[in-house]
RNA sequence: GCUCCGAUAGUGUAGCACGGCCAAUCAUGCAGGACUCUCACUCCUGCGACUGGGGUUCGAAUCCCCAUCGGAGCACCA
């Protein structure tokens, strides 16, 4: 990451500041990994800032709020301080009034369309121009409640010819008559304010000293411009950063997840082919992974289309040492092998790390993958991995040899043969979540030991075993 | 329609503010190999890029202009 532009002695404050409509993405990772980074590089503070103003349009999920600082937390990013804009609607209040009593803000009667009609012809529309105690008992009424939604809007006088449309007279209060989610908010305000308002107080009584934001923000600086300049404060130094879009998610909302969830589409916000970060959580993701992975990013302000595989590789290199390797045959057939008879099996935990073995009773009967039974004919040879070798001597039913316990066969000569894992009979049942589907199938009985913990499924991949009640559930990270 | 950004290998990045040290960094990916009772890990080797065109200059990935492509804003969303 590029160093911050500091200024002598100033001390670090930035802000992660998300609506809480729903839990933290991977897109809102970048935010909190990228903000929190640079306040640990420059021992600063960083600032969890809800910008829950809008009760309607994107309105806040209660339980998001403890989401947030929960997903932090995991992240390594607890925030040092925690505001609610909802919480501080007062303030807000004050500084609208003083804009007023400085001319610099007015209510505004227009209706949308026809307030662009103007905007778009560099006029300004018949309110801009009322007198400073017209727009104060204006403004009084609509935090009292006595416009209706749509019939008044406070608005920030820019400069109406200003070249780039975007930037001319812009919206600070509407009005909105459904009440705030939060109980203690409820319907005591009619009057929110906008986000481009919202933020240019905050950041400025939070002290913010850098804002790192999108692209899409780009605007914002340019519009909070005009209520810094009217109260003489300076703006924070910022940088922006593209879109980014995950090639194995593509697009998504957090309201188009929302209602997915609601269809029954998904099983929850933590369902595994979300890219929320309690998905993540739960299929076995390392959250350093996730940091590492974001801050090699950066913020580049070049739009980014990037893969998962890269998070894979980084999650795949932290956990390997630590992952107990099981076996899991999915879609299971049965194979009997003759000449031999049951026994006990102690395959290694870990091949290179000296973690221990597991115990697997294996009787004359156990099951292989079928994707793996398919390949076999009749004569073949191969190696029933830890155990000992067979020679397929029948296909349907499934039935093979032994031919002894010797490694010898299996490394020397020109073609070694396969090498293939199974699953005692007596084994659990398995189920996996994955993002591309379910498996369903026989691991081992100590799987169930495991519980919380990521372990590798020979030939299979990485899964974190997240319950082990009537049968293994385990939700898949990576091959 | 108006306005604002951006463009380095398949992907993501470094380099660009102070042109030469860049026949361009690192990671991931892919290919091949070593190791291995996993299609994991590790190690080795290889593949692969400065969007195009002008200009400035002794010299341009770096500066300027144009074009092309991509993204964003012009909400009573954040």
């Amino acid at each position: 990451m590029k160093p911050l532009d500091i200024t002598d002695g100033e001390k670090v404050v930035m802000r992660f500041a998300p609506n809480p409509n729903g839990p933290p993405t991977l897109g809102s990772a970048r935010g909190i990994v990228i903000n929190s980074e640079y306040v640990k590089r420059y021992d600063g503070t960083f600032i969890m800032r809800f910008d829950d103003t809008d009760p309607q349009t994107k309105r806040p999920m209660l339980e998001a709020y403890d989401w947030y600082i929960e997903d932090c937390t995991w992240l390594g990013a607890a925030p040092d301080k925690v505001v609610l804009a909802s919480d501080r609607m007062q303030m807000y209040y004050d500084y609208a009034k003083k804009l007023i009593e400085m001319g610099q803000a007015y209510a505004c009667f227009c209706e949308s369309g026809e307030f662009k009609k103007y905007k778009d012809a560099k006029e300004p529309c018949p309110h801009r121009n009322e007198s400073i105690g017209v727009n104060l008992e204006h403004w009084k009424k609509m935090v009292v409640g006595e416009y209706g939604e749509k019939v008044a809007v406070l608005r920030i006088k820019t400069d109406i010819k200003h070249k780039d449309p975007a930037i001319r007279d812009f919206g600070a209060f509407r009005i909105v008559k459904v009440p705030h989610p939060r109980p203690e908010i409820g319907n005591k305000y009619v009057a929110w304010p906008l986000l481009d308002f919202e933020g240019a107080i905050e950041d400025h009584e939070l002290g913010m000293t850098h804002i790192i934001r999108g692209k899409d923000l780009m605007d914002s600086e340019k519009r909070q411009g005009y209520i810094y300049k009217y109260f003489g404060w300076n703006y924070p130094k910022t940088t922006h950063w593209g879109r980014i879009k995950i090639h194995e998610f593509g697009k998504f909302s957090t309201s188009g997840l929302r209602h997915a969830i609601e269809e029954g589409e998904y099983s929850g916000w933590d369902d595994p082919r979300l890219p929320t970060l309690r998905a993540l959580r739960r299929r076995g993701i390392k959250p350093e992974a996730i940091r590492k992975f974001m801050i090699e990013m950066g913020v580049g302000e070049t739009d980014v289309s990037i893969s998962l595989d890269t998070l894979y590789a980084e999650n795949r290199k932290m956990i390997d040492s630590i992952a107990n390797r099981y076996f899991f045959v999915w879609d299971p057939v049965e194979i009997e092998i003759h000449g031999t008879k049951p026994r006990t099996s102690t395959p290694p935990l870990h091949p290179t790390e000296d973690r221990g073995h597991r115990t697997i009773e294996v009787d004359t009967k156990m099951y292989v993958c079928s994707e793996d039974a398919e390949k076999l004919e009749i004569g073949d040879k191969l190696r029933l991995k830890d155990l000992y070798n067979i020679e397929i001597t029948s296909l349907a039913p499934l039935q093979a040899k032994h031919t002894g316990d010797s490694m010898e066969v299996v490394n020397k000569g020109e073609k070694r043969i396969r090498i293939i894992h199974w699953a005692p009979i007596n084994g659990v049942s398995v189920k996996v979540l994955a993002p591309h589907g379910e498996f369903k199938g026989i691991g081992e009985k100590q799987i169930a030991n495991e519980i919380d913990n990521t372990v590798q499924f020979e030939r299979f991949g990485f899964c974190r075993i997240d319950s082990v009640d009537h049968e293994i559930i385990a939700y898949f990270a990576h091959k």
